[in-house]
DNA sequence: TTTTTGAATAATGTAACAAGATTCAAAAAT
DNA sequence: ATTTTTGAATCTTGTTACATTATTCAAAAA
């Protein structure tokens, strides 16, 4: 068997062949999260492709290239990882605004409560979502549904506002 | 100045003390994930705590260990990842169900489209959420609102059955 | 007894390396 | 002339190695 090949111009594995078409980088990861690293990394869970009403071309190619209209559900509700955090809704007070009972509630602690929000308060050790009006140098937490009445925030003892809702998770 | 120190037992950073309390590793990371990675494993971001409806002891300690109770949307939401997408509902039709106009809808096509599911389908190109109810032999969609009517859906011309609707965000 | 200091040791970001994958044109075969 | 085979060239990729930084603690100094 003798030689063969030889010079050749242009041999060589092209740049920009790897698997995700742009450079890698090595970075540091604490054990237990190597697994949903790579996860998210090789087969780009949490990016899932968001349609609008009319039926796409090509729609739902499975695992094509979405480079528009993906959606990452953390980073779209979480905007202040640190300042967040999730209630459980109770009871049907808030129907009127969408929350059912059940319903999970996105609570963002570092936005300002101000009139209309709808806020997650404590009353004697127990949290509730209602809506803030204010008014007249007053206070109000309003339930939207007819069925409750309005609360007084003054009247009540050892309240605490602690967030606004931004968003309801519903489950079907 | 002279010298100090000398032979000492015991000196030098003690094992375990890194900033993750576990041991790290080297992973590739291709370069426009790298900031979503690094908030992840450095910030514990999209691990977000979930509280029931009484007030926990020493809620809501901002950046503290979660050990139980911790949330991740994504986990939570899409179950799999290469069968799940998003839609944006439009009109109100299907209000009674907790769908308002606007919300996002998560979708899964590797779930079976059983009797009185909510179903994502297209009718002549347009993507439609309607409760599906299987009934003698026939199918029909319905909407959850008294203003629209049933839809009988061998009636319709170029229809495709997507998915089922697992859950519902809606926006405040 | 308290404070200062630096040797010892681990953590950490990144460069380097070895092994594997990929391409393409020269050589061989048809 | 055309097709197939082959291996040198080059890039990718998981991991190791390393230089730098951070941390601790007991000896030395105050």
């Amino acid at each position: 068997m003798t030689k063969r090949g030889g010079k050749r111009m242009g041999a060589g594995r092209p740049k920009g062949t790897n698997h995700y078409g742009e450079p890698t980088k090595p970075i540091r990861i604490p054990v237990s999260k190597i697994d949903r690293v790579l996860r998210f990394v090789r087969e780009r869970e949490d990016m899932v492709p968001l349609y609008g009403n009319e039926v796409p071309a090509g729609f739902p190619s499975p695992a094509d290239d979405y480079a528009e209209g993906v959606l990452d559900l953390n980073a779209h509700l979480v905007r202040e990882p640190t300042a967040t955090f999730f209630v459980r809704a109770r009871g049907d007070s808030m129907i009127g605004a969408g929350i059912h009972d059940g319903d999970l509630l996105v609570v963002d602690r570092s936005l300002e409560a101000t009139n209309g929000k709808v806020v997650i308060v404590s009353i004697n050790g127990e949290l509730t979502v209602k809506r803030l009006r204010q008014a007249k140098g007053r206070t109000w937490l309003i339930p939207e549904n007819p069925d409750y009445p309005p609360i007084d925030f003054q009247e009540q003892d050892d309240t605490h506002l602690w967030g606004v809702v931004t968003n309801v998770v519903h489950s079907l």
